[in-house]
DNA sequence: CAACGTTGTTCCAACGTTGTAAACAGGGGC
DNA sequence: GCCCCTGTTTACAACGTTGGAACAACGTTG
């Protein structure tokens, strides 16, 4: 093994505790001690063995972040900045990815158990608020990017359905009247879908529009690509669509490209997240950018504060910001 | 804290050791005392703690993967599959951030983490051989994506040289003769980029063509459709680019269509690394595919083996496989 | 100058686990 | 009936750390 606070109070010549006092910052130690205790750390480049004090403290030090999966752009910006989140706490992050899959979501909230960490931040995708209110766990638990109705859970989110409302709102705003909406599910218990869903139709309904609704899968390109087949293959032909992230729209741009229609000139399309490839694709692509730095300090800070001290002890519920991006693939013709 | 090994034996009526033993697969249990040891077990929910244990067994169960940035799709689709190939080995995995600074680099090498991880996969950007070689520190080191020659770690990559000359080549043979390469750096040491321009030279050499070469900052979609645009300006327009990531081609696709020029039939372009967001690009994107999935499997496959036991003293040098595919970017005209 | 408080340091125990070695029980061979 | 062997179980120590009690040294106060 490496340098031990043994090897360090042998070669200082104080005792072990001495040493842990200095290393801990204890404020009684002598001047003259302090030095020579420094000194003998320096000199064997001490590094304090992480596994040990957890175990004498029963902290891990280690947070897990389980999301779907890791190469969808939203979720790997997102983990960046929570990952830069947590180092301003000292803490270190270990990414899970679920697959959306409810078994392994449910793996990991109850496998989370095993001491490994100290905390988990969530973006759920198929588990419902029953089952999470049901789990015996108590580690600090947050979670992101959804919005389970009176949780049983810390929970930080973006206004999911005023989000959406904006969106086709805007959408409506061009003068366009077949709006659709590509991205509602049927599976899903709890998740985003129905809100944004909701959210289309409020707008729909305030200008007294007509709904088409498109379900998808799964939310990567492939799906959106497929859905929007579907629909321009179908007889009346949207000329607005809200797709309910980014990676549909894209995937949808390339259904809608590659039968040569033009966008936005034929059909105005807006998307969700805004990952940088919608920035850059052509056209740009319109989308709301949630506030990913704001949404991943907060679920950083609700982690730190369940995880230090009893928070209170009512599940808060905190909203980040968004702001609608009006790019290219919304141009008024 | 939770239930231990000691409140299990209590239940059981037996010592911590037999019960650790049972936990642990031990053979030489009797049926009888192990039926009752597994019963205590599950009545409590048994989880070991791994502070502990680690402590004991001087292992973390941890590794960390440091790579440049998350957010990078690349770097997030290899992410994945170094996840799931570590979960085979039960390992978890913590991810740092360099964002390709040698300070961050260096911290990352050197402070592996005091003893919170048991090795390190690094995909470097600006850390240089010897510096490499002379660090002090024995945690098990695995290079990921680069070549450093003769370097002190295991080492897993494609062949860059040969990737990038099959690209050009491949550009060639559409019947360009201006193929330019963009994403030269000045900067790095010992990064891909030059292994990836040398290999577009001997194309370019073995067919007696002239060589354009612009240089990047960084291998983002901005530095790619900036170098782009300066590129369009200049003179003598290429008729074909060879981008030295997919980024920087997804960038330089922009920047060519927004001036109202067309790919493939005024500008050729290819990437390298299969990034999923050039799959839908409108043309969609010629590129190399690295096997991320192999790519990920050898470095944990080499860092296990650096772990366990010393895997023979002379670093290792791996290469995996990638393919060539072609599509609309790169079209016959 | 004795009693006392303050400051600095050490000793001891404990966190939960597992390797080592020793103790123990039962069975077979003499 | 004794001994040894095998199989099973246990006691103990140790991994490196830190909280708390104990203790020593010192200066201050009555």
């Amino acid at each position: 093994m490496g340098v031990s606070l043994r090897d360090v109070a042998d070669l200082a010549g104080v005792s072990v505790k001495t040493v842990s006092n200095v290393v801990n910052g204890y404020a009684h130690v002598a001047p003259a001690t302090r030095a020579k205790v420094e000194e003998a750390l320096s000199r064997l480049d001490y590094r304090p063995n992480l596994s040990a004090r957890n175990l004498r403290r029963g902290r891990t030090g280690v947070i897990a972040l389980a999301l779907p999966e890791l190469d969808a752009p939203y979720f790997a910006e997102l983990s960046r900045f929570v990952i830069d989140a947590a180092a301003e706490q000292r803490w270190l992050v270990v990414i899970e990815q679920t697959d959306g899959s409810l078994e392994r979501e449910r793996q990991i909230l109850d496998g989370v158990r095993d001491h490994r960490v100290d905390g988990l931040i969530l973006s759920p995708i198929a588990i419902g608020a029953d089952e999470l209110a049901a789990r015996t766990d108590e580690t600090a638990l947050v979670l992101l990017g959804e919005r389970i109705h009176d949780g049983p859970a810390d929970h930080v989110a973006i206004d999911n359905v005023r989000a959406a409302r904006d969106v086709t709102e805007h959408l409506i705003g061009l003068g366009r009247t077949r709006v659709a909406a590509l991205g509602a599910q049927d599976s899903a218990v709890s998740g985003t879908a129905p809100l944004r869903l909701a959210g289309y139709r409020e707008a729909l309904a305030a200008h007294g529009l007509p709904e088409t609704v498109v379900r998808v899968e799964r939310y990567r390109r492939a799906d959106g690509a497929a859905a929007m087949a579907g629909l321009l293959t179908g007889g009346d032909r949207p000329d607005a669509v809200f797709c309910f992230n980014d990676l549909l729209a894209l995937g949808a741009l390339r259904a809608i490209l590659s039968r040569g229609l033009r966008v936005p000139e034929d059909i105005a399309l807006a998307g969700l997240d805004d990952i940088e490839d919608g920035r850059y694709s052509t056209p740009t692509l319109t989308t709301v950018a949630p506030d990913k730095a704001e949404l991943a300090r907060i679920a950083v800070d609700l982690l730190r504060r369940r995880i230090d001290g009893r928070s209170g002890h009512a599940p808060q519920e905190v909203r980040a910001g968004y702001r609608l991006m009006a790019r290219e693939s919304t141009l008024g013709r």
